[in-house]
DNA sequence: AAATAAAGGTGATGTATGTCACACTATTTA
DNA sequence: TAAATAGTGTGACATACATCACCTTTATTT
């Protein structure tokens, strides 16, 4: 149940097996099936979740009503509103499933706490936000940077396992373009 | 010299006097003159500069020869090539100084080493890495949803300061569109 | 103080991408 | 297995913003 978390954790840093036998009792499970919600936008998000299985994308509904994907989670990722669930306020991130997830809960008093006692652990938070970070603000010069074609292609390179399980529309809306520019463009791929 | 630094750390942690004392040991200073660089794209980023005084800023030139400013890092601030800093690899931005700079600046190894020696230390750069993320996360989804007028006018609630000290060309191109349409952007707002 | 470079403004024109509308197919759900 | 919902493709048209060109004003530099 805790194999693959306990693989992320460790290709990072060595965690004591007694130590990771403390941290797995800090989790609590949860399904979710394809469709139903992990977070709804306004309210606070109190746990972190670490996906098992499945895919949980987080997204914002802008004031004309478009919704743009900020982020998808898959297998060995982490989600959450970051920022509700660090200041307690509440979210402006919907989460939502994909396809049907497994998901292992952590609240924020626990997970401080975790940290606290075993400093690998914060060693390790510390490191994944880190690459996260680089890889957001990669994301956001792309995103100015880039034409529509250019951000397909990427996002065909950086995530290939993605582009099987994603629907399309959902992707056009992570790079923030509209589904039909990227099915336009597919078309003028095809074409080559 | 080190006043500054000292209370940015002491407002998210609690650090003892010869904590501290020990930390400051692994800097060295830099200055740099306005226009003068910090890191040249290609180049790998052996330090993180924290700003005592001035600001700098951090931009990519993509291939059409456009720049793309990723951020401004004005006193109390940290600058560097994370992505190259972190994995040794040569950076892709441009550091420069827009201002006369005074620089602490902090390698890789004694970084690690601090963090490593001083837990207090590894939490305090947790803390504003992730509010880091959470900044660039927000960011890349205005940059996504709001149109340029919108773009300006957020920046000016968010960095009042900042629009005092920067020329407009430089906020621009911070917020993904020309010099031209800022510059109608805000004749259009005077009009009101 | 003159020369040079940087910053800012504005019109004319171009274009990548968005918007709207409708058709078709695949996948759920009852 | 029918009905409903979700996903995809494509044409006609609209538009926000970029590009280019040129000019004025304000800082630097010598």
């Amino acid at each position: 149940m805790f194999e693959l978390l306990y693989n992320k954790i460790n290709a990072v840093v060595e965690i004591k097996t007694e130590e990771f036998d403390y941290f797995k009792t800090l989790f609590t499970h949860k399904k979710l099936r394809k469709r139903q919600y992990f977070l709804h936008e306004g309210n606070i998000c109190k746990h972190q979740a670490f996906v098992e299985k499945g895919i949980l994308r987080s997204y914002t509904i802008d004031e004309k009503g478009s919704e743009h994907i900020l982020q998808f989670s898959s297998e060995g990722w982490w989600a959450a509103d970051l920022s509700s669930y660090l200041s307690d306020e509440s979210s402006f991130l919907n989460i939502d499933a994909l396809e049907d997830a497994e998901l292992l809960l952590l609240s924020k008093p626990l997970w401080e706490q975790a940290m606290k006692e075993i400093p690998a652990l914060e060693h390790y938070f510390r490191i994944i936000i880190q690459n996260h970070l680089v890889a957001t603000q990669k994301r956001l010069l792309q995103s100015l940077a880039e034409t529509a074609d250019e951000k397909y292609n990427r996002f065909l390179q950086t995530y290939p396992a993605c582009v099987q399980r994603l629907p399309q529309h959902q992707i056009a809306s992570y790079l923030g373009i509209t589904r039909e520019t990227l099915s336009r463009v597919r078309k003028q791929a095809a074409g080559k």
